[in-house]
RNA sequence: GCGCGCUUAGCUCAGUGGUAGAGCGCUUGCUUCACACGCAAGAAGUCACAGGUUCGAACCCUGUAGCGCGCACCA
């Protein structure tokens, strides 16, 4: 094997084995191979943006990923974790709009239209698209790359007008003009989603109306909008206050626009509260959502004064139009004043809708648009663990049933196709129950609350978009003049057939009436066609038909992502293998954006839940808990970070400060401890290194590697050909036992998606156990072997070095196997370099440790074998008392700890060669000389007691005796402490009745311990001397 | 207003009823033959507050305060 280096070299290391994973085909999932000895396992990417680069948001989430992919391959699964990106309408359109008015390409949309505009963006996309999924790989995200996929590749486009067409002839979609949050930047109308409540420092305006009927009575009026008194169109009161109910039939004069003081009708509205305000409320039902709802009960006029892009227009009056809404509510506010209007004003506090993207305030705005009634709401509410409304669970797939032409849409995979996917220790049904539908469960669960409340509430979505870029809505509209087929004219859905089609062509096509006896009696059509029919698209337009100008909202592509990414809607045979995705691992930023939406599609269309598991990621703050924003500029570039510290070593420090649940605050030092994580475990397998030649083979050749699946009750022959069982020392059963109890605790915390609990647990396990102790204490055998006692039996010190190096073998193969999700390269380095992989079959690590499984905790068969017992650990925990008992003292005498010095331990017991040895070693003593139980110290002689002996330092002279004698005192002063305690709690009867026998033993065993303790130091004080 | 979460060492966080923990930072000593990205030893906590349950509470219950998040309202 070649000499390991002195460093590691990330940025050498990590592209040679990314590029091997791929060459060989690693990353590759094959629905063939998968069986009931090889379940499927499956993660769909949340995909990013198409313009995005690499955020530290990203490492998290796609880490977390690579962690579940790559144990899961390691557990024996076949695994599919699926890439790709998404056209993110708005924020794409936005980017490069940016750039072509910078460039100077254009300096509005409509200079370019539509087509090249859209051609520019495909340009832009064919450059830069890839971007992000490139800086994935050097983070070594083990994505099958062959699968990637875009929302808007052609097949997945055809996969969104398949299920427009499907809602909407399931009469979900419909037109309408309604209230919608408008975005006066991006000139589109947004979902409710997409609307963020900032908490604004505005200003209450009180203004004052004239009642006609009762010249000289006033009514005042407060508003925060006074730019929208041009819109008003009514007075409402609660017809229940008696202030004004008397009023309720008369009119008030509207103060504005000036040369239009119309004469405003004072309605009674309950929705009017008492104590708002004036209690007079200003109604603008083109403006106000609330206003909007009073204006249909009263049927009040709907006064449009602003333009889509947040001027006001000439129905606003001559005082304001033309100005921008917020110069405008300036000008109105003057204006009142001038008038005489104006009472007072005074500052409040009230939350706005902002637009997410443009980041400027919603104009909430009366526009013609398409809206859906969510699908397969109760379905997709019940399924989620811990939810409150999981009652009366329907059969999967029990959707609306279309009501014809079903033909081309139920051609999905018949609901309940399943796939043997179980995760490693889940728990099936409770027994002796009846049979429950497989729930879905959320990480953690907390969030299921929010989800559930959210679905509670569920608003139609809009899902128009007045953008060019997107997925054009498959609709052609057109002004039918011949009679209508159906009698009903509010029924949204006509049965119809158009007269140009042919049969078949009508099959592909849902006509709705958009315009029921329009504006002037016309009837209009909406026609939805089924994706890949251009001949009908021609012909409707030929007849007049024209496209609906608008596209989709993004997400409305994005919730059909997990199935329409593996072939939907053909049955093909990704889908039925990985089909529900096993993980998902996402932001609850976007829960109610993208989650749920994806949960209700998978049960409209695959008549199955899209995942078995969600696991919710925190926010990635940064160091004082600010999020990350460019602007602040405390964003750090991962790829920077990767260059400085490795890959692993960013994947690391992440995890490893990243608790469930919890936002994370990132800092370069967790990255520091990765790499310094990272140095110590090439060191430690350099040390191991270092050892080979005399008598082992040079590699030490995968030494113990267990076959995976050793059956029970058969001791492994690897064990015996490499471990004797006989020759080995405490601290080889110790280790043993330490990455026994590593091995249990990493696999039940990743069981639970507690990465950052994993990451502590190897972390401790390696750094603290391995390093600190074992490493150091094999040195006794390995560099500095003792020379046994004429008495001994002692083993040949070659054989027990060749033992000892077997379990170090044994050990690291192990270790490195744990580690590997979290560090992918490092491990796949040493693995190969120490030779781990040699002589291993290609699916048991032979070729690569990505395949190499999984470890496993020993049976009892093994335990006995190695003698893993309690008596281990006692003695391994002893013998480290003596070492930090001798350290101690050493500290106390002031002696540097790479000095040498002379020991001498009085045992209490009979100590082999071989562990005073290592007693030696670690406490760096030389000699380290045993004395009988009868030797006294001369007084003042440092002393400490162990459970192996006294142990003393004799420095005569040397000693700093006053600094002793406190150390003494304070040890004193504590142990006195607690047995204080103790003995209290043991002379209460109240405890001692009560209390189970286990704990009254402890606290027994714990009060003698003390005691005697206790007497010691105190015989340790006393031997000090005055 | 409703709901959720948090409050433990200087910082970030573990700790679900029985002797308060980790990493970082800090202090001291050490280039001891894997590693100074290291080794060793240390200092450091009224477990937010107040009640209650219990033999016993950081942990369970009730309330209070502060912080954060979500939803609703917002003339």
């Amino acid at each position: 094997m070649p000499e390991i280096e002195k460093t590691y070299e990330p940025a050498a290391v990590e592209p040679k084995w990314y590029e091997f994973w791929l060459q060989n085909g690693c990353f590759t999932a094959d629905p063939a191979r998968v069986s009931k000895q090889r379940p499927a396992y499956s993660i769909v990417i949340p995909p990013p943006n198409v313009t995005g680069v690499l955020t530290l948001g990203h490492v998290l989430n796609n880490t977390i990923q690579d962690i579940l992919a790559r144990r899961a391959r390691m557990l024996g699964k076949e695994v599919l974790w699926l890439p790709g990106t998404d056209h993110a309408g708005i924020a794409t359109q936005n980017v490069v709009e940016k750039t072509l008015r910078k460039e100077g390409v254009m300096k509005h949309r409509n200079d370019l239209g539509r087509e090249a505009l859209v051609a520019k963006i495909w340009e832009w996309r064919e450059k830069y698209g890839g971007i992000i999924l490139q800086q994935l790989r050097a983070l070594g995200c083990s994505l099958d790359w062959s699968r990637t996929r875009f929302t808007m590749d052609e097949h997945y486009s055809h996969c969104v007008s398949r299920v427009f067409v499907d809602l909407y002839k399931k009469g979900l979609i419909y037109r309408g003009k309604r209230m919608v949050n408008w975005c006066p930047a991006s000139l589109t109308a947004l979902s409710d989603e997409e609307v963020v409540m900032k908490e604004q420092n505005g200003v209450l305006y009180y203004f004052k109306v004239e009642v006609v009927e009762e010249p000289g009575r006033f009514l005042t009026i407060a508003t925060t909008r006074p730019e929208t008194i041009p819109g008003d169109s009514a007075i409402a009161v609660n017809p229940n206050d008696p202030r004004y109910a008397g009023l309720i039939g008369k009119h008030a004069r509207r103060p504005l626009p000036r040369e239009n003081q119309a004469p405003l009708p004072i309605i009674g509205d309950d929705a009017v509260a008492f104590d708002f305000g004036t209690g007079v409320l200003k109604v603008t039902p083109a403006h106000d959502k609330a206003d909007n709802e009073i204006g249909q009960r009263h049927n009040l006029p709907q006064i449009d004064i602003i333009h889509p892009n947040g001027v006001m227009n000439d129905l606003a009056g001559v005082d304001l139009a033309g100005l921008e809404r917020f110069a405008a509510r300036k000008r109105a506010v003057e204006v009142l004043t001038e008038l005489g209007a104006l009472e007072k004003e005074e500052p409040y506090k009230n939350s706005v809708g902002y637009s997410e993207r443009a980041d400027v305030p919603i104009e909430p705005r009366l526009s013609e648009q398409w809206f859906l009634k969510y699908p397969s709401v109760a379905e997709a509410r019940a399924c989620v663990a811990g939810v409150s409304g999981k009652v009366g669970v329907p059969p999967a797939g029990a959707g609306v049933s279309p009501d014809r032409n079903s033909g081309e849409a139920s051609d999905a995979p018949a609901p309940g196709a399943s796939n043997p996917q179980v995760r490693e220790g889940e728990t099936p049904s409770p027994a002796g129950g009846t049979p429950t539908l497989p729930e879905m469960r959320f990480f953690p669960d907390r969030w299921a609350k929010v989800y559930d409340h959210w679905m509670t509430g569920i608003q139609d979505w809009c899902i128009s978009r007045q953008l060019w870029w997107g997925h054009r809505i498959p609709v052609w509209t057109m002004l039918w003049e011949g009679p209508l087929a159906t009698s009903d004219s509010d029924s949204q859905i006509v049965r119809f057939d158009l007269p140009f089609l042919s049969e078949e062509q009508n099959r592909k096509i849902a006509v709705q009436v958009i315009r029921p006896g329009g504006a002037g009696g016309e009837i209009y059509f909406g026609i939805a066609v089924y994706p890949g029919n251009p001949e009908i698209e021609q012909l409707l337009e030929q007849r007049g038909a024209k496209q609906d100008p608008d596209v989709l909202d993004t997400w409305f592509s994005s919730w059909l992502w997990p199935f329409a990414t593996m072939g939907w809607p053909e049955k093909t045979e990704t889908l039925a293998k990985f089909y529900p995705t096993t993980d998902l691992v996402t932001g609850p930023d976007i829960i109610f954006f993208w989650v749920a939406r994806m949960i209700m599609a998978g049960f409209e269309w695959m008549g199955e839940m899209p995942f078995r598991n969600v696991y919710f990621t925190g926010i990635i703050r940064d160091k004082q808990g600010r999020k990350m924003s460019k602007s602040l500029g405390n964003s750090p570039d991962p790829l920077d970070l990767i260059a400085k510290f490795g890959a692993d070593a960013l994947r690391f420090g992440v995890m490893r400060s990243a608790p469930l649940g919890a936002d994370i605050l990132f800092d370069e030092k967790n990255v520091e401890l990765g790499r310094n994580f990272c140095t110590k475990l090439w060191n430690a397998a350099r040390f191991r290194q270092m050892q080979s030649g005399a008598g082992v083979p040079p590699t030490g050749s995968g030494a113990g590697v267990p076959p995976v699946g050793s059956e029970a009750g058969v001791p492994p022959a690897q064990f015996e050909a490499e471990i004797d069982p006989a020759l080995l020392t405490n601290d080889d059963q110790w280790i043993l036992l330490r990455l026994d109890a590593a091995i249990r605790e990493v696999s039940t915390v990743l069981d639970e998606y507690r990465f950052s609990d994993a990451a502590q647990a190897l972390y401790r396990f390696f750094w603290s156990e391995y390093c600190d102790w074992y490493l150091e204490a094999s040195k006794a055998v390995l560099v500095a072997p003792a020379s046994p006692a004429a008495t001994e039996a002692a083993p040949p010190a070659d054989t027990r070095r060749n033992n000892t190096l077997a379990v170090m073998d044994f050990v690291l193969a192990h270790t490195l196997r744990l580690f590997h999700p979290f560090l992918p390269f490092i491990t796949e380095e040493l693995w190969q370099g120490m030779g781990f992989a040699q002589d291993l079959p290609a699916n048991q690590g032979g070729k690569t440790i990505m395949f190499a499984p999984w470890p496993k905790p020993f049976t009892e068969d093994e335990r006995a074998y190695f003698g893993l017992d309690e008596s281990v650990e006692r003695f391994a925990a002893a013998k480290f008392e003596v070492v930090n008992q001798g350290r101690a003292l050493r500290r106390d005498g002031n002696i540097a700890s790479n000095k040498r010095v002379r020991f001498i331990l009085r045992p209490s017991t009979p100590l082999p060669a071989h562990e005073v040895a290592v007693l030696k070693l670690l406490l760096n003593a030389d000699p380290l000389d045993l004395v009988e139980a009868s030797w006294i110290p001369p007084r003042g002689t440092p002393a400490a007691l162990t459970p192996l002996g006294d142990l003393f330092l004799p420095l005569e002279g040397l000693i700093d005796v006053a600094a002793e004698r406190e150390r003494l005192t304070k040890e004193i002063a504590k142990v006195t402490d607690e047995l204080t305690k103790v003995r209290a709690k043991l002379a209460n009867p109240n405890f001692t009745d009560k209390v189970p026998a286990a704990v009254l033993t402890e606290h027994r065993n714990r009060e003698a311990a003390w005691a005697d303790k206790l007497a010691q130091l105190q015989r340790m004080l006393d031997a000090l001397g005055l």
